[in-house]
RNA sequence: GGGAGAGUUCCAGAGCGGCCAAAUGGGGCAGACUGUAAAUCUGUUGUCACUGACUUCGGUGGUUCGAAUCCACCCUCUCCCA
């Protein structure tokens, strides 16, 4: 079986210009291929973590990837899918997320000996001339073909900005520069991209008479139709500074059951007969798949040991076990205590279980909030600096996910 | 350039001089039920020194005993005409 079956059987295919061609070209690793990345935060989310496999299993095939970082581009910012316009950001924010971009993605593309290479489109798209880009480029566009887009229609009623509407351009014009200079024969990216990326290919053809290809995988979604990673605090990050490994482990964990089996083919590299074994399961079977899911995804972002320590705190809080060495902690110090002793309230928004006192109050008045096992429904309860020492650790739990260890600095 | 309208708490969206910390829905959080799932039901959802006080309704001033609500100017956005 090719990477291109793999591909399919995995669900990840949603669109291609070409089947046969991109069947042959990838199976036979003779594929070179980009994704672009837009620098509009300083790590990678879920999101772009679905673009590096697929870049990964390419490359494991013995294709080769560009990674585009749109440090051009991003300084438009790209309406799709989008209601609102983006904020703008600076040529130093964007800077300095490309170069964050870059640590991250070390760790799952081998860039050793040319295997892949990045590069920036604001290396060639600063520089252009406004009207030399519309000699060149602008007469193979019209305008009522890129009106037509869909992603452009959904913001027919809330208004386009030209900046905006000419991201589709910039876009096309990156991978006509890519084909000449680095060969691309081809572009990968979410559903969402499909018509940016059809502009690409036109322009390729008509310019240089040449063929080249677009291929657009499904986006994460749940079974409602949502798009994956968002959590309430915002997007799934992969940097373990933003989101911690047992956050992350958790996300996974915690999956609605229609989704795990999508989510392990579509993001794990697992063997498909193994995931075949693990679709068989029901009920409550199903959280052992839940379990390698989560297991899967931490371990390729944060490393094998990160995962296991993962696993281990999430079995020992949700589970029989007793063991709190993983457990996210957070530690006080003498100044966090008034004559020796403090409130449950200011403890729960020291260690981050609640972002507010009022907050607080609310969980332990409605009967959320335990101190080692014991349900704490008075808001003036207190513990003392002696307590916590002479125990050397209490467990502090709020609802049924949110745990904190607080020891004695 | 001319004309019309809009900016409200996480989001959508009521309110249009005191009864407004602000309806309703969504989302979030907590509880019950469970499988760390979904669905459902209940409570809750600005902050703090929590039966009280303080800060919010685009911004700045003003009218008034009293303003999210009225007036002036400004900013932003949308629509119609050009």
């Amino acid at each position: 079986m090719g990477v291109y079956e793999e591909l399919e059987a995995r669900g990840l295919i949603a669109q291609v210009t070409d089947e046969n061609e991109i069947r042959e070209l990838v199976n036979g690793g003779k594929a070179t291929f980009y994704i672009g990345f837009d620098p509009t935060a300083d790590s990678l989310h879920v999101g772009h973590f679905m673009a590096l496999c697929l870049m990964k299993r390419l490359q494991m095939a013995g294709n080769k990837p560009i990674v585009l970082v749109g440090g051009g581009t991003g300084m438009i910012g790209d309406p799709t899918g989008r209601t609102d316009m983006r904020q703008m950001l600076t040529k130093e924010t964007i800077a300095h997320n490309c170069e964050c971009f870059k640590k991250q993605m070390s760790r799952f593309i081998d860039f050793s000996e040319g295997k892949a290479i990045m590069v920036n489109n604001a290396d060639w798209l600063l520089d252009l001339n406004y009207v030399d880009l519309l000699r060149e480029v602008g007469s193979h566009f019209t305008v009522n073909r890129m009106l037509a887009a869909e992603c452009y229609k959904q913001r027919w009623e809330k208004g386009l900005s030209f900046l905006e509407f000419n991201y589709m351009i910039m876009q096309s014009y990156d991978f006509y520069v890519l084909y000449q200079k680095y060969g691309c024969n081809m572009q990968f990216g979410g559903d969402d991209q499909w018509s940016n990326m059809l502009g690409g290919t036109e322009l390729i053809r008509r310019k240089l008479g040449k063929d080249a290809y677009a291929m657009t995988i499904n986006l994460l979604l749940t079974s409602e139709g949502k798009k994956m990673g968002k959590t309430q605090k915002g997007a799934l990050w992969l940097d373990a500074e933003k989101t911690s490994p047992y956050e992350f482990y958790q996300y996974w964990r915690n999956i609605d059951d229609a989704d795990v089996i999508k989510c392990i083919k579509m993001i794990t590299f697992l063997p498909l007969e193994e995931i075949a074994e693990l679709e068989k399961l029901e009920g409550a079977e199903l959280n052992r798949a839940k379990e390698v899911l989560a297991f899967e995804t931490t371990k390729m972002i944060h490393g094998e040991e990160e995962a296991q320590k993962a696993q281990q705190a999430a079995r020992a809080l949700f589970g029989s076990g007793s063991n709190t060495d993983n457990m996210p902690t957070t530690e006080l110090s003498d100044s966090d205590f008034t004559d020796g002793r403090i409130n449950i309230l200011d403890l729960l928004v020291k260690a981050s279980l609640a972002p507010s006192k009022s907050e607080a109050r609310r969980n332990v008045v409605q009967g959320g909030v335990t101190v080692d096992g014991e349900k704490v429904s008075d808001v003036a309860f207190e513990l003392s600096c002696e307590d916590i020492t002479t125990k050397g650790e209490i467990v502090v739990k709020r609802g049924k996910k949110a745990f904190r260890k607080i020891k004695k600095a």
